[in-house]
DNA sequence: TTGTAGGCGTTATCAA
DNA sequence: TTGATAACGCCTACAA
């Protein structure tokens, strides 16, 4: 039934090694052989097996990526799908596929270190921060084993992550920039380190304007809808209101605009309102709201490159790439209309 | 370095093969044994190479998800993580591994069929309907390859689906418990198989309400904000408007309450608003949408066992599955209130 | 209960 | 330019 490099060998009367470099086109092999080798091929309707050339080749041409998906990660979650595409883009063309696995911290014996790892399952991994602890990064680089990870990381390994110190000075810039002078941050853990690389930029931007940095106009919550609206109504009720606010994501946006609706106070003229990411809420808020866009496509292109980069150049020093966010301006902020 | 079956059986005085069994913890081996090979197994470090059991095994424990990446499909990208998540859980617990490829039409080389088919580079194929064209399905039943439709698909193969008719009844018929007598429906393509199950089921509630479906509360338009927004426009402005209206995605329906809102038609008293899908936007409309979820995690688990039992046992015949949708109530719907 | 030998379908190293 | 032959690392009769 299925036909294999010996039954083309056979067929064209020649070696199976010939055929074999008939398949990888080597230059040693006539023009005139090929030609007949690969008419057998189609008439045979051979398709040689990968898993016989990963065996041979001792390779997977397989990478994989990572995730947890126990955690209800909204990043993930929203920009999946861009992510897989940019890394796909670059792997496919090297004849690499995309495994996508789910670490089980339940399941020891299923651990993505044997279970992908350990038996070669795949040639390298690329995975976000959170499933990345410092003891699995140090792990993999003492197995020698490459990886990239999606989000900054410590340690000798290669990341790709949003500049979010930048992005963070983007937006409070843009606000002190259409007039506000009391710009508020909401949402965020005061541990993480997403949280303090955007609260730097925010106070960089401040500083560089001259203005001085209120802790109390620094709020520390979860970024969901909830979280926001009681920081808002809390600011905008407290003794000293500011007059626009930088938001850690959409959903805090969100509750940050129903409790200004409800206290009367009006978005943007009184207050502005400014937010990281794009997705998915910030088209259709109302007002629209001012939001930094970040291309997750190219953060998945990127953390591709520089895993295939670990893989074929092993002795290349891991490389780290910051990816700018874009600002995408609309109503929320536009003070003078 | 790498450690190899031939250096466990070294190591423990016995045969490959012996190893070998008890690598597969084969009843014919002594506990003693076993437990003296496979404590030399860990002080060796030993992990099974699985390119090597595929190939032995001639199966490559892998199951492949198509994707095509240049359509921007709202679909797949809302729901891919969830659905990922759902065949993941059901095929790694029979150590099967998910590969995502992209279906690139412009590499004829680089076809799917090539790649992962024929190559034997997966066992089983898991496409939504977009993908899988009628001539790609067939090709795959004459080949006798494993694959699983998402979204239904006609021939003899296997989907699994959300019940779209009963759908459009549970959205027709809960207006019409609410109190609207005069439903109209927004959205969809004609022609589109999804639109006429849909639709389906809201005349089929109409009916059974003793309503009669009227051709011109019935528009097919793109289901995005822009061309929900026309359509209720000219519907709201007509001779004979609607007091309620069914809306074929979260956009059209954000498009709606805009018309609405600007022609000062309060909704949910003037005007009931129902929209199929959940995400992303319904609860965080003015007012908030009355939706139809649909758990898509289960859409990945369904189809996982369908693929499953596609390898597994590819005598017995394909099978369909149809989820049924989740009704969300929410303010726009509540006209007594 | 364990061991021997051959096979899975390629690639790679030599010779010819 | 081609051909034999030995890997690659595991599994599976069959034999002992």
């Amino acid at each position: 039934m299925k036909v294999t490099i010996s039954d083309i060998a056979k067929a064209a009367n020649v070696a199976k090694s010939t055929v074999s470099k008939v398949l990888n086109d080597s230059p040693k092999i006539s023009q005139e052989t090929k030609h007949r080798v690969r008419e057998i091929m189609k008439q045979m309707n051979y398709t040689p097996s990968s898993i016989a050339t990963q065996l041979a080749r001792q390779s997977s041409y397989n990478i994989g990526l990572l995730v947890d998906m126990s955690k209800e990660s909204e990043f993930l979650n929203q920009f999946f799908y861009n992510i897989i595409g940019g890394i796909e883009s670059v792997i496919v063309s090297l004849k690499y596929e995309l495994t996508i696995s789910n670490v089980q911290h339940s399941n020891p014996e299923g651990h993505f270190l044997n279970r992908l790892v350990l038996s070669k399952r795949v040639d390298g991994i690329i995975a976000n921060n959170s499933v990345l602890t410092e003891d699995l990064s140090a792990e993999l680089v003492r197995l020698q084993f490459p990886f990239i990870s999606i989000g900054e990381l410590a340690g000798s390994a290669g990341w790709v992550d949003f500049d979010n110190e930048l992005g963070g000075r983007m937006l409070t810039s843009h606000l002190l920039e259409q007039g506000y002078s009391a710009v508020a941050f909401i949402g965020g853990e005061e541990k993480e380190k997403i949280f303090t690389h955007r609260c730097n930029g925010y106070m960089q931007a401040l500083h560089q304007s001259g203005f001085t940095v209120h802790k109390e106009w620094i709020v520390n919550c979860k970024a969901n809808e909830h979280e926001g609206y009681q920081a808002a109504l809390k600011l905008l009720q407290g003794e000293n209101p500011p007059d626009s606010i930088v938001c850690m994501s959409n959903y805090a946006a969100f509750g940050v605009l129903q409790a200004a609706k409800e206290l009367g106070i009006h978005v943007p003229s009184q207050l502005g309102v400014a937010a990281f990411d794009e997705y998915p809420l910030s088209r259709y808020t109302t007002p629209p709201l001012t939001s930094l866009n970040i291309d997750t496509f190219k953060l998945g292109v990127a953390s591709g490159h520089l895993l295939m980069d670990r893989i074929l150049y092993p002795d290349n020093p891991p490389r780290h790439v910051l990816l700018e966010p874009e600002l995408i301006q609309r109503e929320s902020t536009r003070r003078n209309s």
